[in-house]
DNA sequence: ATGTGGGTAAACTGGTCGGTGTACTTATAT
DNA sequence: ATATAAGTACACCGACCAGTTTACCCACAT
């Protein structure tokens, strides 16, 4: 009567979200049904309904969160714009990522389970290879002569691998999130390299 | 009669090398004591006798393998010899652990398990905090005028940065070990990075 | 010869978990 | 009004697991 009912979009939607908040909490073999759907707010009965296992809930779990991720990641070389705003800028993109705890604890969730299982995320993996698209940026900027890249492959993997090492892994490792400022001048002091290494 | 009666210590031993296979393959979950008493062979019973439960069995295990991984991790600056040539050899240090399956497995065993619990493992990554290791030096390097650093620890955390990005991470979210060509020529690609921003 | 201590084999306890069956309660659409 | 579908509450099944208990084996030192 006070609330009117939730149609089954609402439904779907609060397993979940209590699905997510108990698998980040305990991964995926000590998450249990039952706390899912207590978290849900909905029978597991019904959980059930929607999903046919624990393994498919997990998974489809998986694939939407990977969505959110590879949707901040849309980059794209700018011609004319100073080349070094736009690795900032980049870097900035990356930085938001690594700031979200709902991104950070979805991460977390999917590493534990690379570990255990590699095949099992392959194809999500390559499916966002978000490496492609700072290596397409790097192209261009090459070819538009603003940079001296050989290899644009290595310096995207040299850019993330700058980034992460001193922003993402950290935290993954138990580190707290950094805080803007620190990581504004992580981000300029790797693009510093980015240039130094390749600036026209 | 024909076998010797094995001793305690090697029951012991052949008890930790079944309960690493088991926790690799596995995790700590996932493990179980009576497949770990099988790969042992020895009885239930007796990994008992040796270890009071799951729990300190683990973590003995990954106090071990730690111990392997710091033994590998001793540089020291070396004055009068060719600084490029130091930073190579840190990398090769590096190259090792990371084409080493053993230490390899032992690492992923021990990510996924600092994932779901930081605290677990925190005392362990403080006692071995090889960035230390490089940071130190690169600042006797700075001192002795071979290099121009500003900031050594940052220094020592954008190399092992590039490292572990081309090397580490990618084989533990499931791709195959590096050849040591390839390793080399990362290595060299990394270490040339690091010339062209601090070279003196 | 004998008793002691390391080792074995297997049953057992208490508990959790994924998943199902079932009988009941809404709510909506016709 | 009533049929259909969504959802709930809850007991239940079979499997597995950490850890314990018990009864037993055998080597060897005294």
């Amino acid at each position: 009567m006070s609330e009117v009912a939730e149609n089954s979009v609402d439904k779907r939607d609060s397993i979940l979200q209590g699905a997510f908040d108990e698998f980040c909490e305990n991964g995926f073999l000590a998450a249990s049904m039952d706390r899912i759907s207590k978290r849900a707010g909905a029978s597991k009965r019904t959980v059930y309904r929607y999903f046919e296992s624990k393994e498919v809930l997990f998974q489809t779990l998986m694939l939407r969160q990977w969505r959110v991720i590879a949707d901040n990641l849309k980059v794209s070389y700018q011609p004319g714009m100073d080349i070094r705003e736009q690795l900032i800028e980049m870097g900035r993109a990356q930085a938001r990522l690594y700031t979200s705890p709902e991104v950070m604890n979805a991460n977390k969730m999917l590493m534990t389970e690379i570990l255990r299982d590699p095949e099992l995320v392959r194809e999500i993996q390559n499916e966002v290879d978000y490496t492609a698209s700072f290596e397409q940026l790097f192209k261009e900027a090459a070819a538009d002569g603003v940079l001296t890249i050989p290899n644009p492959r290595q310096a995207a993997e040299e850019f993330i691998s700058l980034l992460k090492g001193k922003a993402f892994w950290p935290f993954m490792l138990g580190a707290p999130l950094v805080s803007p400022d620190e990581m504004d001048a992580m981000i300029d002091q790797s693009v510093d390299m980015m240039m130094n290494q390749y600036g026209a």
